[in-house]
RNA sequence: GCCCGCUUGGCUCAGCGGUAGAGCACUCGCUUCACACGCGAGGGGUCAGUAGUUCGAAUCUACUAGCGGGCACCA
């Protein structure tokens, strides 16, 4: 007899089938060798090169691994493709910070020798997270592991580049934009979170130059006041409409500025009169270009005032400056009032620092075309096919129609650089290459523009990028458009909708089909996890105590709703596992002469129930699993395998079997019973792969079966593994309804006999007897069946026949079907508990009688409801 | 301000037009020859509230309340 451990350790299966897996090269596509195989395939959302394994990560890996591992087993040509993002700020920023421990900036280094710093540092200590996905399981094709910043990648950064460029799509310009003043660089819109904040409304006074008084205005921001060039009212507002066209006199420069009026203005904020900074606010922008306004910049890239912001003033840090200005004014008598006010502060989602918008030349995309494409392409073709559907895709329309252009140069080192040159005369030459460029220019005097591209620019091209365009491959020919694009919630706008338009832009067609969002999985108290909350949970660290394939299952059935995370979920998949583990072991201890049967279950008719029922079960769970998955519905897929693996074979066809199962004489009828055992578990040990790699690899590897024959066609000739078996897909003929119906009645009277067992509390060693009351059809099912319900009721005697004469000394059931089971308990009953117990069954039926009788009793009832549904009442 | 989602047993969540479900927790019994990370038997919910639609509503509609998101140019 096999000698295997009561308790499942994950971390032995763990440590070696992953890398035999990656070995052979069964994660990648051409381990399938049929050539009319259908395709499948997911392009992975890139980690970060910066990034550690987090539970957002785990929760897309399981959901994506699980559905590639089940087209796998269903024979499709399979590719999940890895890879990891270049993650400009993170990534210098990281760099950056190891300097400054040395003493130095990146100036010391200068751009090339930084540059090479950060590869270096990539290769030392990025990338962590892809040896934590092997951990997870992840079946993703290293042979085709991409980085953003890959030679062929960048080729297709500048490539696309270039041809927006020569569309007029991409241009560059002056205008406001979003700036960080600690990262040095500017932000695209997306990138500016916007938080609450507890501030002061100030209310400053501006004197009219040509008659007494003045207007006040209201600001958050007093230090842009320097920078004023105007103040505007709303053009219907009675108390200002005779003062538009005055000229003021802007406090401490003394520059004269016009009363202008403008519809942007509400009358009832503030005092209804605005100060306008066309150069530090976007809104003033807006007006300052409407209403032909200088730009004055006070503010600098540091956030420190500028030169034209006065002697005064000029190196002053804004918030310095703030409490200058606010002296100044209150000496002058013209700061009429400062009250507290609450508003929502711009800030980079990075590092936190307070945006500074100014006015910069940068390169910008004009989204307007290409965001028609996306919006044609849902609104004709309904793609791509959010799920759930709802919300999620009239939050992607909605966020396409107001889009506006989008800014994508970066004042960073690590990254794409702009493939655009100036000459001498300052003439810009965009090509794909220097020489291309001094080519076109006639010249080799040219400059390289300094910036590189915002991050997110390459990640628009992954789904094509990784897969060999501008060439027409034929990983581009196979796997575009992709299947799937499994991925959170937060970046709809900043990837998914880009990688859209740009799909549609370059290869004509949408770069996925469907859009799977996930969940969130919040920490216990429902709040987001996050680094700097520390609220995370390690997914490594579920890994150690839990393991991987009990952390899977977890997070699988996470689904696409928020959860709370609950590490009692994780312990009770654990628990899963180990019943698997143990059913398993049970099957091995009592596995010899399986191997020696030739077919297990031959012709279905001829079966015992037990047999026709668990093949009816284990069908119609694969109908539901497969329907499931194809349904993007994890959470049912897991309580299905959950219920069938624990409920139907564990606790009732192991039960059942066990008598023949367990003969110590061999015999063919025993040799053939353990088949049938082996056999179930193995079919369930492939439809519980996708979501159990490790454990199901493990047992499967120790069952007593033909390996080969289990392999699914698509891939000749491999070591056999549960990876590459065959997913199992329903056989019609094999559900069997009248099984299940009879087998229900089975359960039914064991269940109601152990019922009357505990709650007459007879003790489990005393053997009873029963006494059967059914119709001819059920009492042959009965019949077929005493040894069983013998052993589960614990009794030593059964009698069935068609007469209710039971003893008077006896607790009795009614049973599904009319049958009727009397237990008697000559000396054991206690009279007044079983009256008690039959009092509290009776109240139930009646109850119920009532209620049915009530409802066919209603005439609208029977009248209006469907034939079938008063027929089945 | 606009849009959206959620509210089901003590906890975490399924169900989304036909008699309320799971896991955990709880109670009782059990060294039953795979498993106490187990086995068997139980208790527990007027499905947030109100009004409607319907023969019938946790499930559809409207409104209300609480919670959570997203978007937005209120200086």
């Amino acid at each position: 007899m096999i000698d295997i451990p009561k308790t499942y350790d994950p971390k032995e299966a763990e440590q070696h089938h992953y890398a035999r897996w990656e070995e052979r090269g069964y994660f990648a596509p051409e381990i399938n060798t049929d050539r009319a195989a259908p395709v499948f395939s997911i392009a992975i959302p890139p980690p970060n090169v910066t990034g550690s394994l987090h539970m957002g990560h785990a929760l897309q890996h399981t959901m994506m691994d699980v559905l590639t591992r089940h087209k796998r087993m269903l024979g499709y040509r399979t590719l999940w493709l890895p890879g990891m993002d270049h993650a400009g700020i993170s990534t210098q920023l990281m760099v950056t910070r190891e300097l400054k421990k040395e003493g130095l900036t990146r100036h010391d280094l200068g751009r090339e020798k930084f540059v090479e710093r950060v590869w270096k540092w990539k290769e030392e200590y990025g990338g962590q997270i892809l040896n934590q996905m092997r951990r997870e399981g992840a079946s993703v094709d290293w042979s085709r592991f991409k980085f953003t910043m890959d030679e062929d990648l960048s080729r297709d950064v500048r490539e696309v580049f270039v041809r927006l460029y020569d569309e007029g799509l991409i241009y560059r310009g002056n205008r406001i934009v979003n700036w960080c003043p600690n990262d040095q660089t500017v932000l695209s819109d997306l990138e500016v979170q916007r938080d609450p904040q507890n501030g002061k409304l100030y209310y400053l006074r501006y004197p009219f130059k040509n008659r007494d008084g003045a207007i006040t205005v209201a600001t958050t921001r007093p230090e842009t006041m320097l920078g004023d060039t105007a103040v505007a009212v709303n053009p219907n507002d009675e108390r200002y409409s005779s003062l538009v066209g005055e000229t003021l006199i802007l406090p401490i420069v003394n520059r004269e500025i016009p009363v202008i009026a403008d519809e942007f203005v509400e009358s009832d904020f503030g005092t209804g009169a605005v100060k306008v900074t066309p150069a530090h606010d976007p809104n003033d922008y807006e007006m300052g270009i409407r209403h032909n306004l200088e730009q004055v910049n006070v503010i600098g890239r540091f956030a420190r005032m500028t030169e034209e912001a006065g002697a005064d003033f000029v190196g002053l840090d804004r918030y310095k400056a703030r409490d200058l200005v606010i002296e100044k004014l209150e000496a002058s008598d013209l700061l009429e009032k400062v009250v507290d006010y609450e508003f929502s502060i711009s800030k980079c989602e990075r590092c936190k620092t307070v945006i500074e918008p100014l006015i910069s030349t940068q390169w910008f995309l004009r989204m307007d075309p290409l965001r028609d494409l996306a919006l044609a392409n849902l609104r004709e073709d309904g793609k791509p096919r959010f799920v759930p559907q709802v919300p999620y895709e009239k939050v992607y329309a909605d966020w396409l129609e107001n889009l506006r252009d989008w800014t994508i140069s970066r004042q960073l080192w690590w990254g794409h650089q702009i493939p655009a040159w100036y000459t001498n005369d300052g003439d810009i030459i965009v090509a794909r290459s220097r020489e291309e460029a001094e080519a076109k220019a006639g010249t080799n005097e040219l400059t390289q523009d300094e910036d590189v591209l915002d991050t997110w620019f390459s990640s628009a091209l992954w789904p094509f990028s990784t897969l060999g365009w501008p060439d027409e491959t034929e990983d581009l020919k196979t796997f575009y458009p992709t299947s799937v694009l499994v991925t959170a919630r937060d970046i709809i706008f900043l990837w998914v909708s880009r990688m859209m338009m740009m799909g549609l832009k370059f290869i004509g067609a949408e770069p996925f089909l469907d859009v799977y969002v996930t969940g969130t999985i919040l920490d216990k108290h429902g709040q987001r996890m996050s680094k700097t909350k520390g609220n995370g949970v390690d997914p490594l660290e579920v890994f150690d105590k839990y393991g991987v394939d009990a952390t899977r299952l977890t997070l699988a059935q996470v689904g696409s709703t928020d959860m709370r995370w609950n590490e009692k979920q994780v312990e009770s998949y654990r628990n899963f596992a180990n019943k698997i583990w143990n059913a398993a072991r049970f099957c091995l201890m009592n596995a010899e002469g399986a191997d020696k049967v030739e077919s297990a279950f031959g012709d279905p008719a001829n079966l015992p129930l037990h047999d026709r029922w668990i093949l009816s079960r284990l069908n119609k769970t694969a109908v539901a699993v497969n329907q499931q998955l194809d349904n993007y519905d994890f959470h049912a897929a897991v309580q299905e395998l959950y219920h069938f693996f624990w409920d139907d074979f564990c606790d009732w066809y192991i039960e059942l079997s066990k008598t023949s199962v367990t003969e110590d004489t061999g015999s063919n009828d025993r040799d053939i019973a353990r088949g049938r055992l082996v056999s179930i578990l193995e079919q369930a040990l492939r439809l519980l792969h996708p979501f159990m790699p490790y454990l199901t690899e493990e047992l499967w590897q120790k069952l007593p079966i033909k390996h080969s024959q289990q392999i699914h066609p698509a891939y000749a000739r491999v070591e056999p593994t549960v990876m590459l078996a065959a997913f199992p897909r329903a056989d019609a003929s094999l559900i069997d309804e009248r099984a299940e119906a009879e087998m229900e009645a089975v359960i039914d009277l064991i269940s109601r006999v152990r019922n009357i067992r505990s709650e007459m509390n007879i003790k489990p060693a005393d053997r009873i007897q029963l006494m059967i009351a059914a119709k001819p059809n059920l009492q042959s099912v009965f019949s077929a069946s005493t040894d069983q319900i013998a052993r589960l009721t614990r009794a030593k005697e059964i009698s069935i026949n068609g007469t209710s004469e039971m003893p008077k000394a006896a607790a009795r059931a009614v049973l599904a079907g009319g049958a009727e089971v009397a237990v008697p308990l000559e000396g054991l009953i206690d009279f007044a508990q079983e009256r008690a117990r039959l009092t509290r069954e009776k109240e139930k039926l009646q109850k119920e009688a009532a209620k049915l009788e009530a409802q066919l009793g209603n005439a609208d009832f029977v009248q209006r409801a469907p034939a079938e549904k008063v027929d089945e009442l």
